[in-house]
DNA sequence: GCCAACGTTGGC
DNA sequence: GCCAACGTTGGC
């Protein structure tokens, strides 16, 4: 099993957007950058992702979300109609994929993208890495815990005030 | 709104 | 194949 981060911008799509969707599941469709695209062929049915919030008031890592679908060809690619068509794109000769993901829970607290960049264990993390852009991207085991252990005791830390 | 960093495009 | 120009991402 692996795991991976995906952002996206809660404006345009948020967690608790996942969470309302019907059988609380979506496509992950509009990825158009290849190194994102091919990350998304690598993913598993039943691995996990960090669900991640950028371009907001508090990027972070807001959720935990399962891929219940492995990649597909994207149709919003080769429709006209949609903000993410891309003319190179066709049914017959598809460019960009999507995943399924599936709500497995929020965090009890977002983890902070400055929190993370604080924590020694995450020095060498993808997310962090000067100039990232990449929507998705793979994350170590060992980084995938020490986030969720920075979920406990940021919960700690409000239970107590 | 600014700007650094990166990906993509297209001329040569 | 090089590289300048341009567009996009995303934190601040």
């Amino acid at each position: 099993m692996n795991y991976w981060l995906m952002k996206s911008e809660p404006d345009v799509f948020s967690i608790e957007h996942l969470q309302a969707r019907p059988r609380r599941t979506e496509h992950w469709d509009g990825v158009r950058n290849f190194q994102a695209r091919n990350f998304m062929r690598a993913m598993k049915k039943g691995d996990l992702a960090f669900f991640y919030h950028s371009s907001c008031p508090e990027p972070g890592v807001a959720g935990i979300v399962e891929i219940v679908h492995e990649a597909r060809p994207d149709p919003s690619s080769w429709d006209p109609k949609s903000a993410y068509h891309d003319p190179k794109s066709r049914p017959d000769r598809p460019l960009w994929d999507m995943v399924d993901v599936r709500y497995q829970r929020k965090l009890k607290r977002l983890v902070p993208l400055a929190a993370l960049r604080e924590n020694p264990a995450l020095k060498h993390m993808r997310l962090l890495a000067r100039g990232n852009r990449l929507s998705i991207m793979p994350v170590a085991a060992a980084e995938w815990k020490a986030i969720l252990k920075m979920e406990k005791q940021l919960e700690k830390l409000r239970s107590r005030s």
